[in-house]
DNA sequence: ATACATAATACTGTATACATAAAAGATGTT
DNA sequence: AACATCTTTTATGTATACAGTATTATGTAT
């Protein structure tokens, strides 16, 4: 009979597809930090009513990817270099637990999906080595942190972690310029790996925290930098 | 003129409105674990169009206190012992970096508001000592934790804290039926305060890794007795 | 020209109407 | 009584109308 388990699904709701657009929108840089969201212009340019435009901002706001400005208008959340450092700390020790867990849980299936992750990085990188978009490389990232995560068999960590990562993302779009640190974040990546695979949950933990800490420096760097530009010229001032 | 800087607020909107009576009928118990939300109801109850109920449901869905089952129905989440494990290993940590960060920026304003916290639950203890509803002692409980992670300076943290206070509330909710615990609970919080005061990380870790442990292990054993119950007889299946 | 009042616009919040899909019930047939 | 088919009910998704409010533009008087 129907041995497919999955449940049929209908075509995606209206709002349902508004909030994947918008989302990635904003993950993408598409729009920047600070933005404004308007209801009714977004609901011209998607060809929809307000209405799936409405709850799709809606969920947006319940997870910090936009915020209502003082005015009560609806805009990209912009960090600052402080919120930076607090949303990596948040991070470390969600992830060190993730680590954790993994040195003691990961079966060999959640090793090779890794390490498969690892490979397909790899490969990207040297296929098309310079025309990576920032957005490719933090989905790269993403994945590979995720599947540690999932060695937990904890979906509630995943879940913290996932709306993290969506802030790590707004965070980094706009500071991933030079692809130096792809060959950094490579190398980081793997002795995370080799860690886990190895069981040994010191140098897990040594080698995330490491990783997290250079890609905190990484961001922190550049948010100032940017804040610098940005005082000089007061152009693209965020209201 | 106008010393008060705080925003004027129009009437707070019935989306807003729907969603709070929602959210505390949720916490509060009065929706069990696995009750069924239908908008058309909810609307006729509050005597409001289904459109803000529509809204505050979404809002409640996005953080997982209610969940479409597999018929696409809306219910209250409910947890396995499972889930709680999970729960508290994610609380764990965070409040581990919580009260970590506590001992070394509290300053003696956050201390005196902490221990208020601790005196007016021993107040409300000593007034009405049987008649605490779960409720307030969760309530109880939640400000103290929520005045601790506030030390840290770290908005995220209290707000993913803040996610999973909403999660312990359901899982307890059910679960505290006899206060003995009560006087367990006060003296584990005096115990965490203490040792943040004193700045001391290692007895602090140690105090709130040992009240979380405890609770965790109270509400697993109450979770289990429910669930051989309704293994008995099948009443209030959770569909 | 500046200040103020009034009108026009731009958005949001809420209600409501309609379409569609699923579930439950009813009716008839064997 | 069991089953199939058709109807009715129930619930959700989307569009739209309307009200209220804030913001901006426009005009008028001093």
């Amino acid at each position: 009979m129907f041995s497919s388990s999955a449940p049929i699904q209908r075509p995606q709701s209206l709002r349902e597809q508004t909030y994947q657009v918008l989302r990635s929108a904003i993950l993408s840089g598409e729009f920047g930090a600070g933005s404004r969201l308007v209801e009714t212009q977004i609901a011209a340019k998607l060809q929809v009513s307000r209405t799936p435009i409405r709850e799709a901002l809606q969920q947006l706001q319940k997870e910090q990817l936009i915020v209502s400005d003082s005015n009560g208008n609806l805009r990209v959340i912009s960090f600052s270099s402080k919120d930076a450092i607090h949303l990596y700390r948040c991070r470390l020790v969600l992830e060190q637990e993730s680590v954790s867990e993994a040195c003691q849980y990961a079966t060999s299936a959640h090793l090779e999906k890794i390490e498969l992750i690892i490979q397909q990085a790899e490969k990207a990188i040297g296929q098309q080595p310079n025309q990576l978009t920032s957005y490719q490389l933090l989905h790269i990232d993403y994945h590979f942190h995720r599947a540690i995560a999932e060695c937990s068999g904890n979906p509630w960590l995943g879940l913290l972690l996932d709306q993290l990562f969506d802030k790590m993302a707004i965070l980094r779009i706009q500071t991933i310029q030079q692809n130096l640190q792809v060959l950094e974040i490579r190398s980081e990546h793997r002795q995370i790996y080799d860690a886990i695979a190895k069981r040994n949950p010191e140098k897990a933990l040594a080698a995330i925290r490491n990783h997290l800490m250079s890609s905190q420096k990484r961001v922190i760097i550049e948010i100032e930098q940017l804040q610098l530009k940005s005082g000089d010229t007061d152009d693209n001032l965020q209201i």
